[in-house]
RNA sequence: GGGCCUGUAGCUCAGCUUGGAUAGAGUGCUGGACUUCUAAUCCAGUGGUCAAGGGAUCGAAGCCCUUCGGGCCCGCCA
């Protein structure tokens, strides 16, 4: 029993009432009351029905109270036309409040069945390994993941890809720098690969072409070895990009992250599945060979209301949305597949990652999906809708391939200023190649230093083991939910003094109900009998609270549906805030009856699993105690 | 020049898809609550011509149009 069935029992009601009375059909809306003084559940049918009726919308909304009155059905208790014209409807808690209880007991509570087991996609990071992993990535991983674990359990069959773009230009650049700039390719004692490459080679060979052309042009060279794959060359630059990866992926890891396969660039460039691609737009008409104009020679492809898009050029190469074009077909499954797969590693999780390869002695498996969802920024925007058009025409079926666009994560001027960056006051994009980032792990590790003196200060009997594993653990949580918590289409200043801090709408106050939760369970004399009728549980506070359990389902629903992590992200918040409010006013061990006691406790559990489990959706733990 | 996004309280943002009740949170500031299930908490106060103008509607923060401010993208680079 969820809210779902209370909303669903007055709609079918009125439905119903509507008909015996002979009013219009209308497509009205059951939804939550906006405030507690309208009790539980709203109606606007009053307001719709007003201009056919020729009524007011209070009149309507009374005549129907009165009839609904006659018969209320099983879980409302009270009907009531509010002047305004809405219809008002209160719970029947007596009924409402067993079922809640018993119903986010089960493990698969909140599992709404959207997805009916059907293949879907989702590609995530995708971050050239030629450097760590920065704030910004962080926020496309988190969205990814978090989207991942919502469309697994509104049952979708997902699968989560990683694409490793091993052979683009921001590659050859640090190879140019291990080969030919005279940088060691080991990394100095007590920096991580990844930081390394990016940190130092990487912005330091970009600035080295400013006044050495010769560089540039190693560049051009080094870029067609990695593509071709054949040479020593090529064969150093896949060692490179690998010891990269792995230490990009500990830092996933670290948040949280998990995935089925790493994709190589490489692969599919070599794989030739460019070319299967390029003849099937041919034979589509989807691209056309230009006979005259500035693209004269080229094969592009004709976009609405927007320049061309040159694909091959007058030289016979492809450029670079031809590599993005037959991996987008690969993932939808429109393409024969050419690889194999074999085992990356198996990972924290016990979920094996995957990698492609091109060894007809490896695996076949299948990681494709009916629908696809590639999480990019909006900067890609461009692109991405040129292949939402040409998916969309290879499937013949819309909306099957997703880009799922966000905005993107700056540097506050405060946080630039720490960088030696002076932005004149304004906040500051990002940029790898030029330096201005704040790193991922520098970012987990000041928050996991914060975190790890606050809890020794509250839990001093607490073991060193412990405490970091709790740091940890609230560290992940605040910078998984500032990342998620606010809308895609958003702009996300970071800065790293307002990140540090853990009060109000913030992960960590989220894991402060759950650890509160898990107090009041622990220091009770027993553990909670279900098996009770709750008579004790009656005070707003309590309704409050049982009713945001109830939400579970439909956020579930709902965050699935419109593909917006946040919905979960401010369910998460608002079930912790209907906790700490009842925490405050309702006292549970020192309840007057052991009735109430017991009826309170079950609350409590209910709401200690039912937020783990949302927080799960997250990809934050809910720690015991903090 | 064209395209996409954005503008709501001092600051950061919900609400807009699907119009309807007194526009909500957090933070900041002011004050209050720990011998009590952990104060990473709670309670109260403060704070808003919803960028501006126009339109359709019984009704607009929301829909349509115009203007203005801010951001991003538009290579035979990747």
């Amino acid at each position: 029993m969820t809210l779902r069935l209370l909303y669903d029992e007055i709609r079918l009601g009125l439905k119903q009432l509507c008909d015996t009375l002979g009013y219009p059909q209308t497509e009205f809306d059951v939804s939550e009351a906006s405030r507690p003084e309208f009790g539980d559940v709203s109606c606007n049918v009053g307001f719709l029905l007003a201009k056919a009726l020729r009524k007011k919308p209070f009149d309507i909304a009374q005549t129907l109270a009165l009839e609904y009155k006659k018969n209320l059905g099983t879980y409302v208790s009270e009907v009531s036309a509010h002047a305004s014209g809405y219809l008002n409807f209160v719970a029947n808690y007596p009924l409402l409040v067993p079922h809640v209880i018993h119903s986010s007991l089960d493990s698969n509570y909140g599992t709404v069945d959207l997805g009916k087991n059907s293949k879907m996609v989702i590609e995530h990071t995708s971050v050239n390994p030629n450097k760590a992993l920065h704030v910004g990535h962080v926020r496309n991983i988190i969205i990814g993941d978090t989207i991942a674990r919502i469309l697994h359990k509104a049952s979708y069959d997902t699968s989560v890809l990683n694409y490793v773009d091993d052979s683009g230009l921001q590659v050859a650049d640090i190879i140019v720098g291990f080969k030919y700039g005279g940088y060691s390719d080991k990394a100095p004692e007590g920096q991580k690969f990844d930081h390394y490459c990016g940190d130092v080679v990487y912005v330091k060979i970009t600035e080295r072409y400013e006044t050495d052309k010769q560089l540039v042009e190693l560049r051009s060279h080094v870029l067609k070895e990695l593509e071709e794959g054949t040479s020593e060359l090529a064969k150093f630059g896949d060692e490179i990009t690998r010891r990269v990866l792995e230490e990009q992926l500990k830092t996933c890891w670290r948040l949280g992250v998990t995935y089925d396969c790493l994709n190589f660039e490489s692969q599919i460039v070599r794989s030739k599945l460019w070319s299967v691609a390029f003849e099937k737009m041919k034979s589509m008409g989807i691209t056309t060979l230009e006979q005259e104009g500035k693209n004269s020679g080229c094969w592009v492809i004709k976009a609405e209301s927007e320049d061309d898009k040159v694909l091959v050029r007058s030289n016979g190469t492809a450029t670079y949305i031809a590599k993005d074009i037959p991996y987008a077909a690969w993932k939808l499954g429109i393409l024969e597949d050419p690889f194999y797969y074999k085992h990356y590693t198996v990972q924290k999780t016990g979920r094996v990652l995957w990698q492609t390869t091109l060894d007809s002695r490896d695996t076949k498996m299948h990681f494709t999906g009916d629908r696809v969802i590639t999480v990019i920024d909006s900067r890609q925007s461009r692109l991405q809708k040129i292949i939402t058009q040409i998916m969309s025409d290879f499937k013949s079926k819309p909306d099957s391939y997703v880009h799922l666009g966000y905005e993107s994560v700056t540097l506050s001027p405060e946080t630039a200023k720490t960088l030696d960056l002076d932005t004149g006051g304004k906040s500051v994009q990002m940029s790898g190649r030029k330096g201005i980032y704040v790193s991922a792990d520098y970012v987990l590790d000041v928050l996991s230093e914060r975190t790890f003196n606050e809890a020794k200060k509250r839990n001093p009997e607490l073991d060193e083991i412990s405490l970091v594993k709790i740091s940890e653990q609230v560290a992940i949580g605040a910078l998984r939910y500032s990342m998620i918590k606010q809308d895609l289409d958003k702009i996300i200043t970071f800065d790293l003094t307002e990140s540090l801090s853990l009060e109000g709408d913030t992960g960590p106050y989220i894991q402060y109900a759950h650890a509160r939760a898990m107090r009041i369970l622990e220091k009770a004399a027993k553990s909670p009998n279900f098996e009770t009728n709750f008579d004790g549980i009656n005070t707003v506070y309590e309704k409050d609270l049982t009713k945001a359990i109830a939400k579970f389902d439909l956020q579930v629903e709902d965050a699935a549906k419109n593909l917006s992590p946040k919905i979960i992200a401010k369910y998460c918040y608002q079930l912790a805030v209907s906790f700490n409010t009842f925490y405050e006013h309702v006292k549970v061990l020192t309840a007057d009856s052991e009735s109430t006691i017991n009826a309170r406790l079950c609350l409590v559990y209910s709401f200690k699993e039912t937020l783990a489990k949302a927080l799960q959706l997250l990809g934050i733990d809910a720690p015991d105690r903090m």
